[in-house]
DNA sequence: GAAAGTCTGTTGTTATAACAACAAGGAGTG
DNA sequence: CACTCCTTGTTGTTATAACAACAGACTTTC
């Protein structure tokens, strides 16, 4: 793994990254598929990186259903907002889907100005805040697009923001039905269903994944 | 509005947080009530912090509908979002619902080590994402609690958050039933029909804002 | 180029949530 | 106490989404 490809890495070269590393006092350590990583109801002050494998992030509720929320692929920070909040515990728990290595990073030590007060710190502050930050947008952004009770709702939510981030009533999306479906929360074949309709009622044109939003009132 | 009572400038006197503002060229405006604060499309560098007065975050679809996705309380921070992610237009318009006054604070000034060397720096960025990472973990929570399709499991997931976090499978919410439906996203009158059923199946048992979870693994 | 697999769109049926309307039980006020 | 206001729970109806099943188009692979 490559740490200066991660996004919270980004603009540091190898070799300030591994002095870094060292002032960090971070560690490294594997664990075997099926491990528990961090566990649901502990504190961690460590942020991780997953370096290689696969993770898993999974909750399960106090009947004892459990239900997968995410996978954690490499290059990735996870637990990050439980090691930025002092003494929460975490809600949910971490486990290795493969054989997997990560990286621990103590976020006291991130936050604190180190004694050489090393100017690649800041800048993985600075990084830190925007994977956050960045997260917290992907986030509110789908709680919006998945806030209206109709499907078709939920579509034209989706659609204006694509829209606005491609300055232009016409974009590609990056899910195939299925994704976007889930994405949206709702039935894949309700929604192809209700596509078909839009675009019978002149709403939208679309094929594939490129998709056309007419008599909107931007970009005409 | 005192500063130290927000969650920003949590644990640093009054006395500290003058020193900080003036380190930081933290600029306070004042906006007339229907006034916009930030407006869509533009970047931000700019945290906010409402002093006095409220403003709502609105959102306007391309097709011209507007809907109102929050509001800002005194001592809240906004737009910290936008202004952590270098370039990123912000999606929202953030204007005032009253006569309300803003304090501003360049974010980049926040995150560069100042030329003193004030301490009371690395508290305020250690609080800034601390307040990052507690919306984060809010938005999280929430897009769980609503990922059933059913209201049941909506309920279900959010009774266990409650329960782990009051370590009991007894507890109060901090909602009305209203305010419960809105936040599960769901149809009160509905809701309330779905509780009882649950209350008859022997699931739980409630009174007013006081919950029991039967059966549960946990604590017992 | 045949076969298997994936993705998309369509239809009909069923389950479920939204909606509207109302009754009952406080809480607060004059 | 009578009054209004607000919250909660109930019922019946209607709208809508989920679900299941399938057909056609397109890919991939041998």
């Amino acid at each position: 793994m490559n740490l200066s490809n991660t996004q919270l890495f980004r603009g540091l070269e190898e070799a300030e990254i591994t002095s870094l590393l060292g002032c960090l006092n971070a560690t490294t350590r594997s664990f075997q598929k099926g491990e528990v990583i961090l566990s649901e109801g502990n504190i961690t002050e460590n942020i991780g990186i997953l370096l290689s494998g696969l993770a898993v992030i999974s909750c399960n509720d106090i009947w004892g259903n459990t239900s997968i929320l995410s996978h954690v692929a490499p290059g990735s920070v996870f637990a990050e907002v439980y090691a930025c909040i002092p003494g929460e515990s975490m809600l949910v728990t971490v486990s290795a889907a493969e054989d997997t290595s990560i990286l621990f990073m103590n976020v006291g030590r991130v936050l604190a100005t180190c004694i050489n007060a090393c100017p690649f710190h800041t800048r993985l502050v600075r990084n830190l805040l925007t994977v956050c930050a960045h997260r917290n947008l992907q986030l509110s952004q789908r709680i919006q697009h998945t806030s209206s009770k109709s499907i078709r709702g939920r579509l034209m939510s989706y659609f204006s923001e694509c829209a606005k981030r491609a300055g232009s009533n016409s974009f590609l999306i990056p899910y195939n039905r299925q994704q976007l479906a889930d994405y949206l929360n709702v039935d894949r074949s309700t929604m192809c269903n209700e596509l078909s309709k839009m675009q019978k009622d002149g709403i939208i044109e679309y094929s594939k994944n490129q998709f056309l939003l007419k008599d909107s009132l931007m970009f005409q």
